[in-house]
DNA sequence: GCCGTTTTCGGCCCGACTGTTTTCAGTCG
């Protein structure tokens, strides 16, 4: 028997057929090798494991992934190989694939590097191997290499090992705050926006990317390359520049003059697979779209080759509502933009009228420190504090949601006690803000609770403790591996409580450390609108859970969503703005989340 | 190899920078 290839395996080993197919032959190959490396793209970002899909023959529901590669793949799940890939990868260095993780170097010199030091780089340990070979000067020898390319290739394994993984959302924020700070302090400057998958709002973020509106590129190129804090510069052109900032980042700035900017910002904002998706329906049109503007092609263009001859006038745009309307479409949000049907919903006037920050009138989970001895982390602020950062946001309610009283420490009936407590604190909270007598709106505080989901899909707080809550939140924090039929199970069975309404950071996964437990979602999705069920969009960057691929499927169903930030402190609840964006990854409109409605909409739902 | 609101055949986004060259290949976004 031989286990499951996971999605990331599968998309690295069609990557690797479309780095032996342009080692064959880049020429004939182009389109072939694009395909592949497109195919590895989809499977990379596909919301469900391929294996799974095949089970059910819906692989063909992959752009990118066709008749061909679906055959090769249902081949690897039955036999374990796949005799198309092996005869295409044959011969191929295994060592090249760890070199090529190395920045700069690609397939063709990882290929050259492995067969020229066919023993001296060992698969295991290829990187090291490179670093002692280029520290003793073996590299700068070789024909086509020098002492330049030998240092970069140094800097570049430096880079690799001291970098973390992708950057959660608020520390790329920050890097790219001082960046923008720096760069102001520039007279050449007239304006600078941090873009790519930090403007998209994407879960995580790879570089960041920062343009400049400037007359003066080359002053601003210079001005950016003297960054204080960075620890080297990568590339400096006329028009873009690359340096590296500590822990490895890279951080790359594009310039452009004002009249054109719009083109550079919706260039450089993405994601790659629009803007591909975006310029091959402007081709249809014959309008060829780079990030300097559009040119206008003649039409009697025949050939790719004829393309730039058959250009006439380029069309600029200083903002990005431009570019987008002349191409016929609406403005797209950029959360929207990564090739999901946006460019379709943008030229039908189609696209969702998307969820903002000040629709939110609730925060739904936050941890106060009122101790009811919980089985996890208590919050640090009171319930004061908390209530006084409510006010701040203009929140009209919010919800204490402490983990459940330990159920290994407590009896049933001390777990009811603890609760009941907690019960007349909140009660106490919201008879003083009434009586605060002004004219003000008034907070309204929920007494709401976390509540783990045993694995077996008890909840570890009897029904008379259930019975001091105004409602309950459910989620998992243990037991992550069982079966997909398992957990599914096991949170339909918490779902059933009546006081239940919310269910907790569903895929509990933990950005860059721990993965998500499986489930049916088509289960839960079906129990949740039945039962009217909602299901947490949590707005913690370290979560952000909904994810937002399952956002759109639920939002696609009528599934309601709650927004809560998970604070464990009062300046956590600033973190709304991720959970509401990644509401706006999943296409999610005002209706579709409960914490945009108002209190006394609110206190109806809740209602048993 | 993939794909279709002009197509099941004939197209496939567009550009910048570096290093080693002497006109370009390789890499990246």
């Amino acid at each position: 028997m031989h286990k499951n290839m996971t999605n990331t395996e599968i998309a690295e080993l069609l990557r690797a057929v479309a780095a032996a197919y342009q080692l064959q032959d880049e020429d004939k190959n182009h389109f072939k090798i694009v395909a592949y490396q497109r195919a590895a793209d989809a499977v990379e970002h596909a919301s469900s494991e391929l294996k799974d899909l095949w089970d059910e023959r819906k692989l063909d529901e992959i752009p990118g992934i066709g008749k061909s590669i679906a055959e090769h793949l249902g081949e690897l799940f039955i036999t374990g190989k796949s005799n198309h890939f092996e005869l295409v990868m044959k011969g191929l260095p295994s060592q090249m694939f760890e070199l090529m993780k190395i920045p700069g170097i690609g397939v063709k010199t990882a290929y050259s590097l492995s067969s020229k030091f066919k023993h001296k780089i060992r698969e295991k340990s290829a990187i090291e191997d490179l670093e002692k070979i280029a520290k003793g000067g073996g590299i700068a020898k070789l024909e086509g290499f020098g002492e330049d390319s030998e240092n970069a290739i140094l800097s570049s394994i430096k880079e690799v090992r001291g970098r973390e993984d992708r950057l959660l959302l608020p520390y790329a924020m920050q890097i790219a705050e001082d960046i923008v700070s720096w760069m102001n302090k520039s007279n050449e400057v007239r304006r600078v926006d941090a873009l790519g998958s930090l403007r998209r709002y994407a879960s995580t973020v790879g570089d960041v990317d920062i343009a400049v509106s400037s007359d003066n590129p080359k002053e601003t190129i210079e001005h950016f390359t003297k960054y204080p804090k960075k620890s080297r510069v990568l590339e400096k052109g006329v028009r873009t520049a690359s340096i590296i900032v500590p822990g490895g980042k890279q951080v790359d700035l594009m310039v452009e003059k004002p009249e054109s900017y719009g083109s550079l910002l919706q260039h450089f904002t993405g994601s790659k697979h629009h803007n591909i998706a975006l310029r091959t329906m402007a081709l249809k049109k014959e309008y060829s779209v780079s990030d300097y503007g559009i040119y206008v092609l003649d039409k009697k263009r025949r050939s790719q080759k004829a393309l730039k001859s058959s250009r006439k006038s380029l069309r600029k745009f200083a903002t990005e509502e431009e570019f987008y309307k002349f191409l016929g479409m609406d403005w797209i949000a950029p959360e929207l933009r990564e090739d999901n049907g946006e460019i379709q919903a943008a030229i039908n006037h189609k696209l969702p009228k998307l969820v903002v920050l000040k629709d939110i009138k609730a925060d739904l989970q936050i941890h106060s420190d009122f101790d009811i001895e919980t089985s996890h982390d208590l919050g640090e602020s009171s319930m004061q504090d908390l209530v006084e950062e409510a006010e701040t946001l203009d929140y009209e309610y919010i919800a204490f949601t402490e983990h459940n009283p330990s159920h290994s420490k407590h009896t049933e009936n001390e777990i009811v006690e603890l609760l009941k407590r907690k019960r007349e604190k909140v009660d106490a909270i919201n008879y003083s803000l009434k009586s605060k007598n002004n004219s003000k709106r008034i907070l309204k505080v929920f007494n709401s609770l976390e509540i783990d989901i045993l694995p077996n899909g008890k909840l570890p707080v009897s029904d008379k403790g259930l019975g001091t809550l105004d409602f309950a939140l459910i989620s998992i924090h243990s037991s992550f591996r069982l079966t997909k039929t398992q957990m599914t199970q096991r949170v339909l069975s918490a779902l059933s409580q009546p006081k239940v309404k919310i269910f907790a950071h569903p895929v509990a996964r933990k950005l860059g450390a721990r993965e998500g437990i499986e489930l049916d979602w088509e289960k839960i999705f079906e129990f949740c609108l039945k039962n009217d069920k909602w299901l947490e969009i949590n707005a913690d960057p370290m979560r952000l859970d909904l994810p937002d691929f399952l956002v759109r499927e639920a939002v696609k169903k009528g599934v309601k969503l709650t927004l809560g930030t998970d604070a464990h402190h009062a300046t956590h609840m600033a973190n709304m703005e991720f959970g509401v964006s990644v509401a706006r990854r999943g296409w999610a409109e005002m209706q579709d989340i409960i914490n945009t409605r108002s209190l006394e909409e609110f206190e109806k739902m809740i209602e048993l």
